[in-house]
This record gives C-alpha cells, sequence and structure tokens, in this order.
DNA sequence: AAAAAAT
C-alpha cells in the first residue's frame, strides 16, 4: 500500500507543493479511506480516488446500470463492443454515488469523448425538461462535433439536447425563448450568455463537463469564463454534490494542474504519464528547409503522391499564413484544398469542415482552431508548415523560441486516429525552428527521424512509406 | 497570436 501510494504521488506531479500551492484535490490522502486500484494489464493509466467508495471497472458496458435504450445506441448506432479502457475505469468513477467530480487525462482517440457523453447521457433524468448537462468545448467546430457524437449514441433515447453556439444570425426568434434541451453542448461565450439572459434554469444542472479542459482553464484560453461558468453553477446547485465537474484532456501540463487543483476539491482523478501520450502511435519527421519556399516544395511533392494518401492537416501559425499558403498551393500551385482559420464567418467554417468531413476535400490547411479534438479517421497526414509556439505577450507578433508542446500533441493527435497508421512532417527552415524541435524532443523524450534531404522525392516516399501511409 | 464572443 505504500509503495502504491508514492507512485501515486509521484505520477501526479507533486513537485508543485514547493510552491506553496493548496493541493487539496491533487494531494493523496494518506489514510486507509484512499483506495487505489492498479489495473494489472495496463498500468499506465493511474487513478487516484478520493474517500471510501470503490469503483469496480467496467468490463462490459452491462456492468454499467445503463437504459436499454443507452445500450442499444452504443452498439446498433456506435458499433461499440467492450469499454475502452478510459472507459472501463472512467465511466465508474463518473456514475457512482456520490457523484465526484473527475479530472481524467487519457490519449488522443482513446474514447475520451464517447466517455463523457455517455456520462452526460446516463444522468439525465428524462422527465425533467430542463438542462441537467452542460458541455463546454472550446471552439465552435468542436461543440458540434460533441453533439453529433451525442446524438447518435443518444439515438434511441428520448433525451433532447442543443448546440450552443454563436449563429451568426442575429436576435431572431430562435435566439430567445426558454431552454428545455436537457443537455447542451457548446462554446463559453454562448453558455455564458444564456445563463446570463436566464435562458434556461441552471438549478437543474447536476453535470458539467469540460472538454479540452487544460485549454479551457488556461490563462491563455478560457479560465476567465470557465470559472465564471462553475462557480455559477455551483451557486445555482443545492449541495456541495449536487454539481459534478468532470475535466477531460490528453494534456494537463503542471500550472493547468495547480489550478485544476484548486477548482476541483475531493475529486478522482486519471493521469497518463506523457511519455506515455500516444506520440508513439503516430510517426514523426522532420524536413529541413532552406527557406519558406523549400516548405512549398515538399507540400508539392507530397500532393503530386496525394492520391494515395489519406487526408491531410497542413498546420500554420497565424491565419495570415494560413490565408497565404492557401493562395500559394491552391490559386498559384492548382492543388485543390480549403482553409479554415477564426476570420471566416460560421457559415463558411461550418461548410469547409462538412466538406473536409465528406471527403471532398483531401487538403486542409488549418490554424490551431483544428488543433484539438478534430476527428476525422481518413487524416493520415500532418504537416506542421510552422511548429506552434507559446504566446509571448511582450512581443506578440514574433513567434516565442518556446515551443508550445501540449498543442504539438494535439495536433499530432489528428493523425493516426484509433490507432490507425499516421504520419506527422515537421518543416524546420532556421535556426529557431531547430531549436524549437530539439525543444519538443527533450519534453517527450522522443527522437524524431530527418528526412536527409528535402529535394528528393525517393526521401519523402521512404519516410511515409516507413510510417506506413504507401 | 489562435480562439470565443460581444462590442
Amino acid at each position: 500500500m505504500a509503495n502504491t501510494t508514492m507512485d501515486a504521488n509521484t505520477t501526479i506531479g507533486l513537485d508543485v507543493e514547493e510552491e506553496g500551492i493548496s493541493l487539496d484535490a491533487l494531494t493523496i490522502d494518506e489514510t486507509e479511506k484512499t483506495k487505489f486500484l492498479v489495473e494489472p494489464d495496463d498500468s499506465t493509466i493511474k487513478k487516484v480516488t478520493t474517500g471510501d467508495t470503490i469503483y469496480q471497472t467496467a468490463k462490459r458496458f452491462e456492468d454499467l446500470n445503463l437504459s436499454k435504450d443507452l445500450l442499444t445506441g452504443l452498439y446498433v448506432e456506435m458499433n461499440f463492443k467492450t469499454p475502452s479502457k478510459i472507459q472501463s475505469i472512467g465511466l465508474p468513477m463518473i456514475l457512482s454515488p456520490p457523484y465526484r467530480d473527475l479530472v481524467a487525462q487519457a490519449h488522443n482517440g482513446s474514447g475520451k469523448t464517447a466517455c463523457f457523453v455517455l456520462g452526460m447521457l446516463s444522468r439525465i433524468d428524462i422527465n425533467l425538461k430542463a438542462p441537467q448537462a452542460i458541455c463546454i468545448c472550446p471552439t465552435r467546430e468542436l461543440a458540434i462535433q460533441n453533439l453529433e457524437v451525442l446524438k447518435r449514441m443518444g439515438k434511441h433515447t428520448q433525451i433532447t439536447s442543443i448546440c450552443a453556439v454563436p449563429t451568426g444570425k442575429t436576435s431572431l426568434n430562435s435566439d430567445r425563448g426558454p431552454i428545455r434541451d436537457q443537455i447542451v453542448v457548446g462554446t463559453p461565450g454562448t453558455i455564458k450568455k444564456w445563463m446570463s439572459h436566464k435562458r434556461f434554469n441552471a438549478g437543474n444542472v447536476k453535470m458539467l463537463v469540460f472538454d479540452e479542459a487544460d485549454h479551457m482553464l488556461a490563462e491563455d484560453g478560457f479560465k476567465d469564463d470557465s470559472e465564471r461558468i462553475v462557480n455559477t453553477l455551483r451557486k445555482s446547485c443545492c449541495a456541495p454534490l449536487c454539481l459534478q465537474v468532470l475535466l477531460f484532456s490528453a494534456t494537463f501540463n503542471d500550472t493547468v494542474k495547480k489550478f485544476v487543483s484548486k477548482m476541483i476539491k475531493d475529486g478522482n482523478q486519471m493521469f497518463v504519464k506523457k511519455e506515455e501520450l500516444s506520440l508513439e502511435s503516430v510517426k514523426q519527421f522532420k524536413v529541413i528547409c532552406p527557406d519558406e519556399a523549400a516548405k512549398r516544395q515538399v507540400i508539392d511533392k507530397i500532393l503530386e503522391i496525394g492520391d494515395k494518401l489519406g487526408q491531410i492537416i497542413i498546420f500554420v501559425r497565424t491565419k495570415k499564413s494560413a490565408k497565404m499558403l492557401h493562395q500559394a498551393l491552391d490559386t498559384e500551385g492548382g492543388w485543390k484544398c480549403t482553409n479554415i482559420h477564426g476570420d471566416y464567418d460560421t457559415v463558411k467554417r461550418d461548410e469547409i469542415v462538412k466538406e473536409f468531413k465528406d471527403g471532398f476535400t483531401k487538403v486542409l490547411i488549418a490554424t490551431d482552431l483544428l488543433a484539438r479534438g478534430f476527428d476525422q479517421a481518413q487524416v493520415n497526414l500532418v504537416i506542421n508548415y510552422d511548429l506552434p509556439t507559446q504566446y509571448n505577450p511582450s512581443e506578440p507578433h514574433n513567434p516565442s523560441a518556446e515551443p508550445h508542446n501540449e498543442v504539438y500533441l494535439h495536433r499530432c493527435g489528428r493523425a493516426g486516429r484509433f490507432g490507425r497508421k499516421g504520419a506527422v512532417l515537421n518543416l524546420l527552415c532556421n535556426d529557431p525552428d531547430m531549436m524549437l524541435m530539439e525543444k519538443i524532443e527533450r519534453h517527450f523524450g522522443i527522437h524524431v527521424s530527418q528526412v536527409p534531404d528535402y529535394r528528393s522525392d525517393e526521401d519523402i516516399s521512404a519516410a511515409l512509406k516507413e510510417a506506413g501511409l504507401l
């Protein structure tokens, strides 16, 4: 027992204690009350529970006391057979009273979304026609995608749901009136607006889910919005454990963990070591390019092979580069591709995403708008035209010298969904780029192989072959 | 600077 306790402490990174932050949620209770359930067949996920509840791992969905209609959704609509690891460990923690908060870190494409969607659907009182569960996402695209999963999984139930994202159209009738749907999935601004306009009664909300929670709680993310929503909902709830907060993400850096520990008291946790975070399922490469033009040459070569590849996402750092690269590849280069970023209106964004998801477009140039959560099984190649960098407030227009490791991991996660073959190509053209790549490799403890010559068709093909794409 | 959204 003592050993297990030590182990868990290490995993969660209690080094933050040195900085004098209270660690209510992340501190391990050393008394007998705390139970650690170590999975014999899976040491990669660490489960830490609070209180005296014992959670059985769910080997089958039947173990979870789900309604018959929900089981039908899982088997018939989703084609699920048995719970994934995160689902078998996480769902019992979510669904057993007392309904404790949960911080869950799970690999990209490990069934995270299905886990919290199933959690929301199972806790709805079908006879109460009011919002009971809310899910907040960082982008409009992710909210729409999550609601689609929810509608599919809940198809055979009578549960109603609605998307709270900006519609573009102003105060029409559809924008007023009370919300009676039982589940709301949306982005922070619209949810905040609906709450402040009293469009629904917050008193019945018993579950609040943050997708991509680390970003939702980050200083340069949506921390203020998220905090306000949690506080409002906690206040409108009757008992201390009335509102169950679930935080899901593939990444939680130390800064965010500190804040999580302040926001979540007496919660359960699931964590994965950072070295074990899914970067092994996609094969990563770096291509050294002398200049920006060379980067486009590499992309040209890849598009020439195009037909044999699946869909491709090219990530860039700024909206401006998204537009420019699109211009260069499509208008000037004659390659049919699209691009997406936050400057486009909602109609255009929806259209671009739909075209890509329907397979009408093969190549999509994107800002980090699509870095997280975007799920398209046919994407097997991610190209980092620019590497993701931390935001540097003192020099907002220049890329920082520090890489954004979490965003890098999330971008990689767009390729090779659910264990499929995938590749990531990092295009580097100067010393700062090389430094960023080195830092990323060091952070994850990985080696990214170098494509010998950017001008060589053979070298590039060889890399894609090695990744299993050709 | 990206994103959300309201201004």
